[in-house]
DNA sequence: GCTATTTAGTTCGCGCCACGAACTAATAGG
DNA sequence: CCTATTAGTTCGTGGCGCGAACTAAATAGC
């Protein structure tokens, strides 16, 4: 149960009822399509005659159409409803620091075009260079109809004023990017953190998001980056700022961190990390005790990832060591918040055969708890940062009411 | 902004409105009384009239009282409102390893009456015990008719079936408390973990909870639990699990815990670590290398604070290093959820003037966040977990509508 | 002391909305 | 062709918030 926030509440008036019901319509709708009135009402306990009015207006409002027939056993046959895909197209773009993507969804959250440019240097320059990609983009489907843009990020988006405040990766420092995005497009635009987009993505389109109330995202690559979905909705902190364990210690008074810290989380169980240990293990090989390595060698996390495919033993306990620390930081997640399901982002799942039993056996080892926390792979092809954007733009639509 | 659980809404009627802002009048002359209905309108935004008849409306239902008439520079005089304390009496329970406190509280969360007895090595015999001390306090007070109970205990509660599932402090193993004493007194029974209570009498009773959206409570006793309250709502996750960041760990490998895990913070900053770091040093000065110390001397945790207050030096150190670990886990909060509130709980409080700084300088160097969250010592008079009982129960009436 | 002004609170008609009973539409089986 | 069954619509009723008009009660100014 919610305390009511007495500095920002919002007050019911006669339409208060309609709004409640006409989306919960709506999501019934889009995650049981196609789907008759009848159907409808016995799901939602709303009575028929409410349902067909909320349906009627609807199709009106052109968020609904009307299908095929279908087929009862005996009596009438349903009409059935489908969510209008064309209804409202979405611009997402996923910052990322070396290429952006920018792409425009339907309403299913499905990709009817998209392109990447590489992320410019500056701020300006980056929306001087984004800004006719995402017009032409608009002018390829004119059917569809775009309502807004949704952007993640690999930064920090202040929630009071909406600015970008902090994206060591990019280089960028404090920003307005929202807008002079809006100002060129007309239309409005959401900024959300790359992991919170992820998590986003994971409960609205997500293989695993089947009645989850609580949900974490971790995002694996140079840093490490937590989105939280606890009852049903993303936790943003005071200030946007949760969502940082990449920098809690995992070894006390451990290794240097920029951020300030020492030990942090990200410095052992990151792509970054997992090079290192290569790198480390490889050297003192080829090397002996004098610590230096022929140059130009430092491979990739790319590399290291083929290396393990094909077996090579120091590439295999580099990810298995970088999987290990990865596991003491879930467990950590999993013994505090105690989710239902704890989805891992980042080109580490393409190890998930070797790593898997890893991550699930540090996090049996390091935690305490009876929750029975699911740990799983998020599908690279789905695109979570690239698909989180849409849904921070469908919210708006498909969200909970907001209400007292 | 929630998204909407298709496994479990709540579709709106024609009341919902009246529902809606009918708490929202009732959380308003909850905070501002005694407050006119004028007022009570201004500041809702709800028209004069609507306000008129949702107040008649809580008189009628004896929640609230007209009193007074209140003073303007010119024109009527308005009526004031106030809540009726006695509409509801609430009995609060709060079990602690050695002692059980029954309280008997009005709609303000002040106690009128208040006993303690010891608590019982089985949780057969608890009841036994507890339930002719419910009556007792019941009867004392037979102008205000109890409705509900509410019980913090040491322990955890499963979520879906309410039993208590473990208590390892208490001794009791996994035991339905909710149902013997349902039957017993007539009243309906809420179970919740002490820590969970503490972040609930915080959000509902605390001074700093104005307007706070996200709230982190700590108890520091024999062990550390945590409370989250984030977007206005306890955190309780998939199981009822969440909140046991006391047994997460902040020394890799470091000393083996009773939870089957090592290093947990706990273990390094609660009040029989302080205790143990005591002895350490009193033990290595008196008895030199063998490590034997004189038996019959291990000092409480009370003992090390009076110590403290006598400016003792060991116990002094002693809980400065308690309180450095503190610290350090705090941060990882900090961090993790950036939080506006973090309330800690527990007798260390006591030695704020000492601890206060120690913790806060361990915070700023091991936390990594723009958040500014607030560390405060919670006022051990306002009795936390038996307040956070109170509000358990209150939470029905002004919690907000459970809405799509 | 009278009047204008100001503020509090009430009354009442309107429109939105969910409910539910009655009705129409369409289908399969006998 | 008739009956049973299911889908969907129509319409009257009651709950509720809105907002304009109204009553109540106080003060300031003359």
């Amino acid at each position: 149960m919610r305390k009511i926030d007495l500095t920002s509440f919002q007050v019911a008036t006669s339409e208060t009822a309609r709004d409640i019901n006409r989306r919960i319509v709506l999501n019934l709708i889009r995650s049981q399509q196609p789907v008759s009135r009848a159907d409808l009402a016995r799901n939602s306990g709303l009575q028929r005659s409410t349902v067909s009015a909320i349906a009627e207006q609807l199709i009106d409002e052109r968020w609904v159409t009307e299908g095929a027939n279908g087929h009862t056993a005996r009596g009438r046959r349903p009409r059935f409803l489908h969510l209008n895909k064309e209804r409202v197209g979405i611009i997402g773009i996923n910052i990322r620091p070396a290429t952006t993507t920018v792409a425009l969804a339907d309403l299913d959250a499905h990709f009817v075009a998209q392109e990447s440019l590489p992320t410019a240097a500056t701020p300006q320059q980056f929306i001087a260079e984004l800004v006719p990609r995402i017009r032409k983009l608009i002018k390829m489907r004119p059917e569809i109809a775009c309502e807004g843009i949704g952007v993640s990020l690999p930064g920090r988006v202040d929630l009071a004023s909406q600015r970008l405040v902090f994206a060591p990766n990019l280089g960028w420092s404090d920003f307005d990017l929202k807008t002079p995005l809006e100002k060129a497009t007309g239309m409005s635009v959401a900024l959300e953190n790359a992991a919170n987009s992820c998590a986003l993505a994971e409960i609205w389109f997500g293989r695993h998001a089947q009645g989850v109330r609580n949900l974490v995202a971790i995002t694996v690559s140079e840093g490490i980056g937590v989105g939280l979905i606890l009852n049903h909705q993303l936790v943003q902190g005071s200030t946007g700022m949760a969502g940082e364990f990449g920098h809690t210690a995992i070894v006390p008074d451990g290794l240097e961190c920029k951020c300030g810290n020492r030990g942090c989380w990200e410095l052992y169980a990151s792509n970054s990390a997992a090079v290192r240990y290569y790198v480390e293990a490889a050297s003192s090989v080829r090397t002996g005790r004098n610590g230096v390595r022929p140059a130009g060698q430092v491979p990739t996390f790319d590399d290291l990832l083929r290396l393990t495919e094909q077996g090579d033993p120091k590439a295999e306990e580099a990810i298995r060591q970088m999987a290990d620390y990865l596991g003491r930081g879930i467990a950590v997640l999993v013994t505090g918040l105690a989710p239902d399901v704890i989805v891992v982002i980042g080109e580490i799942t393409r190890a998930w055969k070797q790593i898997g039993s890893v991550i699930a056996e540090a996090v049996k080892r390091h935690s305490y708890t009876r929750a029975g926390t699911r740990i799983v792979p998020a599908d690279p092809l789905s695109q979570p940062r690239l698909r989180g954007t849409i849904a921070l733009v469908l919210q708006k639509h498909f969200g909970a009411p907001s209400v007292a």
